[in-house]
DNA sequence: CTCGTAAGCGTACGACATACGCCTACGATC
DNA sequence: GATCGTAGGCGTATGTCGTACGCTTACGAG
């Protein structure tokens, strides 16, 4: 065997996710992360096929942190749900503008697969079936998706409800009163508190 | 004045919205634009400053479509949400590749708004108030969001559900068994059971 | 020591957004 | 009806992107 890689596929990633954290996904192009690993632009050819191939590896590298044991089974099964839904909040939003390619890619991710298997195991133990079952799955991961995009692209305490907020009271009286109780509601508040009502009514 | 326009805002987002009916989100660039409109490529900036401006423009054609008249007031207030939230998806499932779009340029748009206004309405007349309100709101729309791309990128009938059923059922053995139920449930008993668990959980 | 394979680089091409400058058609004014 | 300023529309040019292709170079097995 000839020459052996020089690079992981994790430093790869790396490279990949520091550029998209400093300037942002659409910072991301192969020429930036080839410079970041000081290498010629071809050279990352010889890693990956495609630009969408590093997509999947910075993929992978995110998701693959998420820590899926199963929780401590004396909890309650909810307890457990929303920890395992913390855990994933958690390691999106350390890199929040991944979450597009997340979506795009999470077929292939098995950091996804492993956790969907630990939230199934805690939902069939909860005795959730069928369809009841696929739903109640789904609909975390819809909630956790469109959340974390809604938080990172305007969050409650940002521009965006500032200038609702401004807005001609006489047109959205309603948005411009919320919008102002809104910027006293914390990023945590929202997110479990959506969270807590979605398991509430999971449980029914 | 000189020289009227001869294109509406409306025709311009027209033409955009059919290159990405046709051609996907990465389709969506200004030649293909100009294109389809039979003009030279620069004769679109004309119209806009940027491609950002665009995409604006058909955010704002697709939800300006939304229906915000206030639901029958004589329905319980659960219901009339679930008129709005289905108003909202029906909308945006007819053009499921702009909902990225939608997310980024959501605050300028009067569309949501304008939705945002009723739902409030029919919120605060169902005695929500302060934070609870605000979560409510915020929950909705990150769920809609959410559900719209999971269904999008990979709708329960699709190839990934497939593909997952097909895994080392060793590994997932969960993933592989309720994938293999999943390919019965139908997108609207997906969206519409997470969406009543949602609705369940606010209530209370 | 030799040699085949893979590593890594440079160049090149076509698509993209868009700045700039040109000619042109129109409508308000005389 | 002639004039003129504004906006409409176009062509060209620049710099970025992904990536195909071919070259040189370093390595490890024989």
């Amino acid at each position: 065997m000839p020459r052996p890689r020089s690079l992981t596929h994790d430093q790869l990633a790396s490279a990949a996710l520091a550029v998209i954290d400093r300037d942002g996904l659409a910072g991301l192009s192969m020429r930036a992360v080839a410079k970041e690993l000081g290498m010629s632009t071809m050279g990352l050819y010889r890693y990956v096929d495609e630009r969408e191939e590093l997509e999947r590896l910075v993929v992978e590298c995110v998701l693959g942190a998420v820590d899926t044991e199963p929780p401590p089974p004396e909890a309650p099964w909810g307890e457990r749900i929303e920890i395992m839904v913390r855990r994933l909040r958690d390691t999106l939003s350390a890199h929040p503008a991944v979450v597009p390619l997340t979506v795009a890619h999470r077929h292939r991710s098995p950091g996804v697969l492993r956790w969907s298997e630990t939230v199934l195991a805690i939902l069939i133990e909860a005795g959730f079936e069928g369809e009841r079952r696929v739903v109640a799955l789904r609909s975390l991961l819809a909630y956790v998706i469109g959340a974390l995009q809604l938080a990172h692209l305007g969050p409650l305490s940002g521009d965006g409800t500032v200038a609702i907020s401004a807005l001609r009271p006489t047109e959205f009286p309603h948005m411009a009163e919320t919008a102002r109780q809104a910027r006293n509601v914390g990023a945590d508040d929202e997110f479990f508190g959506g969270l807590a009502a979605l398991m509430r009514g999971l449980n029914t």
